[in-house]
RNA sequence: CGGGAAGUAGCUCAGUCUGGUAGAGUACUGCGUUCGGGACGCAGGGGCCGGAGGUUCGAAUCCUCUCUUCCCGACCA
């Protein structure tokens, strides 16, 4: 009798399901501040490989790191309206700088009021344009490319564990440059970056394109996406890519004297991905017995798990699995070491598996006397656990075999558990659909997990695009991208029956 | 920020209506029996009942305020 490792299945909640995924593989937990969470060593080794790998393109295409400060003259903020406004409502501020006793309470001292407040930053454009305006003075200093890794804070309403938290860790790419043409060469570049990392890392599908106008990012001329199909059928935007123009140059004054000595603004751009994509990751690839992860990003790739009964043999078998562990690690897989972990925590070893099948550890070895005896490993694979009987699928394999073939089967897992929420993608973009008729029918249907839409529309703007994000907001929709490799419009606007001029992605988001 | 629900042992929850010695399951610790697939028996440790006020001889229980979480909505690079 097949038994799932979770109590509540994707099919009957999946809002219930994420939440118990994050408790039982250890991956993150409530902190007791609002919207705030403590990311435990799991969770948070998965971001450090995503920190790791990303940071590695990030630094391959001409981009450094550097690191500006948390606190933000409020002055700053005033510069740009635009920016401003889409902000102001859920920023963090600090007014205070001391606290006294009062009795026995500890309170904020009123003598201590800053002259200026202070925002805790909630992305650093104002911040780091103020630098670029005193860096970049002649065209030769141009382009800047920067990047800066960091946590920022947004006042939410409503928060949910690494999907939208009021602090959240990311990476924030600024670049400044002489022409338009360069500046949006570099934001598709890294929307490219980033589509490449969500695939081939994640192994999280996703379709890449440019937001409507209505989505874009306050002060941006353009802001492109990734946006990835979760296992419920909702959008999650995962990275963001933004053309910034000379919005926030004129509003900043990064200004240079090109060749002719004449004053020039700079052309900027923005991008970013967060702690966001982890709970991407969970809900990409999940299932009914925890979380599964991707060997590119798991923090330990192959777990061993030594089989103690309190006997004689036990040191035996340890020193078996130490040899093995030994070995194992002396492997390459994706041109970097292979992540062996050997769990000789005291807890019995049935727990032990359930724990790492849980957590989603991409290969778990289970090792006891008999396997020792006979050169053997008990091989458990994350990505297929179970026999068509419903029974855990544990392959007996011989050691001398299986653990040249470890990298292979990294790389085999990632590839599988790509193609398979691929698949899922594919089969849940549906195009075609040609009447705004057909688009309610579709999303009113009782079907729990509708996916997205591809229609064709006339890209409107200003009211017009209001009234028709009102009727999208009706049936709880919205505009996701117009993706990049769509083919060209050939029809009628599905909302206004004008020429179509494109093609874009409607669906319920996260 | 509006509407709803909830906070009691590490976890899941009962007890609250009708105030009177703090409960269960699970997890944990010990001993014993098991031992290749989430074992069983016995014994044991663990909670000023989210926090602060109030009512009362007496508060997990009633009242007020507050914090946190979840769901729905609004909002959301």
């Amino acid at each position: 009798m097949k038994k799932n490792a979770l109590s509540i299945t994707r099919e009957d909640d999946f809002a219930g399901w994420y939440q118990q995924v994050i408790a039982e593989a250890d991956l993150a937990e409530e902190s007791g501040v609002r919207g705030c969470m403590i990311m435990r060593p799991w969770g948070y080794g998965i971001w450090e490989r995503v920190q790791y790998l990303m940071d590695q393109r990030i630094k391959a295409t001409g981009h450094e790191n550097c690191y500006f400060p948390l606190f933000i003259p409020l002055s700053y903020f005033a510069k740009e309206a635009e920016h401003v406004d889409g902000f102001a409502k859920e920023m963090a501020v600090v007014t205070h700088h001391r606290l006294m006793k009062d009795g026995n309470d500890l309170i904020v001292d009123p003598d201590a009021k800053l002259e200026e407040p202070l925002v805790v930053r909630p992305t650093s454009e104002t911040v780091i344009g103020t630098a670029f305006s005193r860096w970049v003075q002649s065209w030769r200093d141009l382009p800047v490319m920067i990047n800066q890794w960091a946590n920022v804070v947004r006042w939410e309403m409503r928060t949910r564990m690494f999907l939208r938290t009021s602090e959240f860790l990311w990476q924030e790419g600024h670049t400044a440059h002489a022409s338009k043409a360069e500046a949006m060469e570099e934001t598709l570049n890294i929307l490219e970056m980033y589509r490449s990392f969500s695939e081939d890392v994640l192994a999280m599908p996703v379709v890449a394109g440019e937001k409507p106008e209505n989505e874009r990012f306050p002060g941006a001329d353009a802001t492109y996406s990734i946006e990835a199909m979760m296992q419920d059928g909702k959008a999650l935007q995962a990275g963001t890519s933004h053309f910034l123009g000379q919005t926030f140059s004129k509003a900043q004054n990064i200004r240079y004297q090109d060749k002719d000595g004449e004053f020039q603004f700079a052309y900027t751009t923005s991008w970013g991905v967060s702690t966001r994509l982890i709970g991407g990751v969970i809900m990409t690839h999940g299932d009914d017995d925890g979380m599964r992860v991707p060997p590119l990003v798991a923090p330990y790739q192959v777990v061993i798990v030594p089989m103690l009964r309190d006997k004689p043999e036990d040191e035996a078998v340890l020193d078996y699995c130490k040899a093995l562990a030994k070995d194992i690690a002396k492997l390459r897989a994706f041109d970097e070491p292979v992540r062996v972990k050997l769990d000789i925590s005291g807890a019995k070893t049935q727990t032990k598996r359930w724990s790492w099948i849980k957590k989603g550890a991409p290969v778990i070895l289970e090792i006891g006397p008999r396997d020792m005896a006979e050169n053997k490993v008990a091989m458990i694979r994350r990505d297929a656990l179970y026999q068509d009987s419903g029974k855990l699928d544990t392959k007996f394999l011989a050691k001398a075999e299986f653990v040249p073939e470890i990298p292979a089967l990294l790389s085999d897992i990632q590839t599988s558990m790509h193609t398979e929420a691929n698949e899922r993608l594919a089969a849940n973009v549906k195009r075609g659909v040609e009447h705004w008729s057909d688009v309610e029918r579709f999303y009113a249907a009782k079907k729990k997990y509708p996916g997205w839409l591809e229609v064709q529309w006339c890209k409107a703007t200003g009211e017009e695009l209001e009234a028709i994000e009102e009727r999208l907001k009706q049936l709880k929709l919205t505009f996701r991208n117009v993706p990049e490799d769509a083919a060209a419009a050939d029809g009628k606007c599905i909302f206004t029956g004008k020429p179509a001029v494109e093609r874009i992605i409607i669906g319920k988001a996260y």
